[in-house]
DNA sequence: TCAATTTAGTTGTGTAAGCAATCACTGTAC
DNA sequence: GTACAGTGATTGCTTACACAACTAAATTGA
């Protein structure tokens, strides 16, 4: 944050900039973090509807079904709880079953039950499931490349990725 | 993205690494900026919701109105046409009708037709909105501390804004 | 001057999210 | 064994968003 130096009864005296807004920053915020803060979610916000138009446009499923069908790809198994599922695609649990009961309306995964708690039941990828996220990825990718890659060097890449990272990992502090 | 080394037919040769998924990469793409893109998101999704938890426990109003109530703040005389808030907050045109009424239900703003176009009309912030403004920066403040600015260092603060303007500059490329 | 087009904002409708309550089952204590 | 607290997932309800259709007013232009 820019100090600013005010003429106050003859004699300057520097002052917080305030905008006129009466901001106080408390421990762990600064201007540079809150100007920080709001370049980061105006760029998620124009970055992710940018994203979805380009999947829309494409006549593919909108980007929370590939969170999905990503996470289920990548597990063992291609199977997970759903819980597991919930905390993986940051979903409250009653968000994930009306996601999945959508998914499993279209064929792109099935519910099994578990065989040990029967309480509990799998989210698995279906084939169909595998192709549809194939079949996403290009126009996500091309999508990421447009509304965010392309415009940051490779230093900046790093260091977003590292502090992104720290700042995600850290979650219920 | 790492090369990785795999023997076939008796010599080595340099594949991509694609973890099972078939993944290519676009022109502007790579792993590294993948993995950024998907640091930056689950870091916005944890991000906003420890966020909207520190509000929604404090008994305030979600982000969304802080946002409208700090655009309307920083405006000129407290007011904006309902195009020009949609657009600052990032939202639908109906979206913000919407908002706006509910803003303006809450006593936070007051509608105020145009003088020179009456088709249109003004949102304007009313004393009650400002007030209710200041009483949330300080609970949002901490979020963003606390979620965000608090796992960063000063480098990392000035690559991201920097960096971050750029793409949300950007808009539509 | 007056119809046609464009623009500002609202409204109807469908979809998706969360919270709280609930159902179904497990594990534990008595 | 049976009551009871705890857990996994679903359901009812409410809220909020987007798209598209609409109303009203301004602008164009013939």
């Amino acid at each position: 944050m820019s100090l600013c130096v005010q003429p106050l009864a003859g004699i300057f005296f520097p002052v917080i900039e305030k905008k006129g807004l009466g901001q106080a920053y408390p421990e762990g915020l600064d201007r540079a973090r809150e100007e920080a803060w709001r370049a980061f979610i105006t760029a998620y916000a124009v970055g992710i509807e940018g994203i979805e138009r380009g999947l829309a446009e494409a006549g593919l499923p909108p980007l929370g079904w590939y969170d999905v069908l990503l996470e289920l790809s990548v597990a063992p198994g291609h199977r997970l709880r759903m819980h597991e599922l919930a905390r993986a695609v940051v979903l409250s649990r009653s968000g994930l079953t009306r996601l999945v009961d959508r998914l499993e309306g279209a064929g792109l995964l099935r519910r099994e039950p578990t065989p040990e708690d029967r309480r509990g039941s799998f989210a698995v990828l279906t084939e169909e499931g595998a192709r549809m996220r194939r079949r996403m990825w290009p126009v996500y990718a091309r999508g990421i490349a447009e509304h965010f890659g392309r415009h940051l060097d490779d230093d900046e890449v790093r260091v977003l990725s590292e502090a992104l990272r720290r700042v995600s990992g850290a979650r219920s502090v």
